[in-house]
DNA sequence: CGGGATTGAGAAACCGGTCTCTCAGTCTGC
DNA sequence: GCAGACTGAGAGACCGGTTTCTCAATCCCG
């Protein structure tokens, strides 16, 4: 009587159940409610450990669900729940060490409140990345979202659809959405500042990619600074984002007779330190570098980069925490501005005499 | 009567859907079947284009789509297919540059054919890593996994419960499972050979985690090549396989007098040469130090690493094409090996006399 | 001891899709 | 002109859970 209970009628109706991978029929809920002789409902329950269950029942339902070695698909949970327990991570470029730091700091918070990671790397495609962002919201409950060069009317549109939604290294007026920011300002003042007292009056910015926020943010201080306090001349070189942008512009650099270089980043830093070295220009005593990030191998070149530290894995951890927030319901966070701390390591050093 | 196909009674019934972020309900089929004034099955043949419908139904239901703004919930589809169009990777450490590498091969690959990728950390709990894992699995349609500490036989059980299932850097007797490993055992011969011809005679390896198959293999060819061609001495010293550990040993290293190292990987590598750097000892003059992976940043330091270079971006894309094999029904690959390509750069040089 | 409040568990709707089955309508062939 | 094959679309089962609603059984209290 009891273990007839919703079970299918015929000979056959074993067969109807698919087979898992150990070849035994895979656990549903609905198995395990008739080994267990009651109904779904109370599987779920306690499952769940919702509402109260006779101690008896309880015991009899795990027995089963122990048996037929059962868990609850995520699936259909997420269906019937109407949530995933995973979140999204959007980053332009995953070979950047910054956003790799920020990935970790994200999954191990996310992973320590039970949701996992979705990562989808946006790359070169501006033009896909609002596609690629609105269908990875619709498989999870929230996206983390660094899109540097996504204009800002088009990331306004975007963000109600994605809400849920924490903007890395964005600002976007209305402060209906929660954004992590560094102070780039404040760090390339530091880097500025730095070089000055080092008696540094010529300096050359090489620039990242031109649509990229932060590259705006950088050379709007640097023009700023060097316009207001007259202190020092400024040539801005077009660079890029990469090794191989600092590595290939290590000529222009010499051939503007500056005795600095502001680089976009910690990458083209590297790329320019290990091209000036090639064309024997030593560094710091003839041209000092400086970097953006201090990613960990920032302490390891030759000679160490002095640069401005941006906290990669905290902010990675405060997106899971705003997120977080969002997802339970509370209001939006006011939008956090990180201020990076200047490094000064080996690769600056006092202006040579021109 | 078209208009009224499905449509719950009542006027407060509107209410009854949920509200998307804009402020209007959310499409789903229903929705779009009741605007088009077809059926639910009619709705899903023309997004997903089965099946023959009539040009002018289709035209109702796309406009009607449209209007709604509507795509398919992929947890819905998920459910009802019986796949997630997702797979998972699983590394113990996210912060090692070699998996960030495999991370970005298999994310570009898998997303190349329209799948997301779901990514978990170990971190340090092997013991938890099972759990993780078969969580994991349930989320997805099948898993790439580095696991360079489980041991063989929870391994092999492991794995059945995980299939699809590719393996990074571990193979598993049977040929069920493909597996992508790199010959650490050419690798460190090619190291030797090269110090060897350099008239290196005592060699310090710098030993990874005990419980770590790689580490395994590197240290197995170590001994046989120490004892059968008598060639050189071998002298193991525990380590470890971050930057800290290597740096850590810089001292014992010098202690033991040998005149090279090989290190784990190359960020012990690091770790050693800027601990030496520290205690005034000249690399290669006085010791000389090779690592193993050839990760980017390998060529920024000083002097630059000798090496050898592991493909990980090509095994993250090889996995992806392995476990896709997998996913349409095909037999599983044989386990291939990647063979790494000595780098020789500055941190070797000839031994010093002693 | 009887009646209302409380508790425990099942029936069934629901989440949002896919897909089989069925059937009406049209096309073909003799 | 009519039987049989074919085509297109709807009805409804299903994926595997959660949750509301309902109702029987028990409890408490006067």
């Amino acid at each position: 009587m009891v273990a007839a209970l919703g079970s299918p009628p015929g000979p056959a109706a074993e067969w109807r159940w698919a087979m898992g991978d150990n070849g035994r029929p895979t656990a549903t809920i609905s198995r395990v409610a008739e080994a267990a002789g009651v109904s779904r409902a109370t599987v779920s329950r306690v499952m769940n450990g919702r509402s109260t269950v006779a101690p008896e029942l309880a015991e009899r339902v795990l027995a089963a669900a122990r048996a037929l070695d059962y868990a609850p698909s995520p699936v259909a949970r997420s269906l019937a729940l109407g949530r995933t327990a995973t979140i999204s991570l959007i980053v332009p470029d995953l070979a950047n060490p910054t956003f790799q730091e920020v990935l970790r700091g994200l999954s191990q918070a996310a992973g320590e409140h039970g949701h996992r990671l979705l990562i989808a790397e946006s790359a070169e495609h501006v033009e896909d990345e609002e596609v690629l962002a609105v269908e990875a919201r619709r498989r999870c409950d929230g996206i983390v979202l660094a899109s540097p060069r996504l204009p800002a009317e088009d990331l306004g549109r975007l963000a109600q659809q994605l809400s849920p939604l924490v903007l890395i290294n964005r600002t976007l007026p209305g402060g209906g959405v929660p954004s992590l920011s560094v102070d780039h300002a404040a760090g390339i003042g530091d880097l500025v500042a730095h070089l000055l007292s080092l008696g540094h009056r010529k300096i050359v910015y090489l620039a990242g990619p031109p649509a990229s926020i932060s590259n705006q943010d950088r050379l709007d201080v640097l023009l700023r600074l060097s316009r207001e306090g007259r202190a020092f001349e400024l040539v801005e070189l077009a660079c890029g984002s990469m090794f191989e942008d600092g590595h290939a512009m290590a000529g222009a650099v010499v051939g503007t007779g500056a005795t600095a270089v502001v680089a976009y980043n910690d990458m083209v830093a590297f790329g320019t330190l290990s091209g000036l070295h090639e064309l024997g220009v030593a560094v710091p005593q003839q041209i000092s570098i400086t970097g953006f990030d201090d990613i960990p191998f920032a302490r390891f070149t030759t000679p160490p980069l002095t640069t401005t530290a941006v906290p990669a894995n905290a902010i990675g951890r405060d997106a899971w925490t705003r997120l977080w927030a969002l997802l339970e319901g509370s209001p939006a966070t006011p939008p956090a501005t990180y201020r990076p701390r200047l490094q000064v390591r080996g690769s600056s050093g006092r202006a040579a005499l021109s």
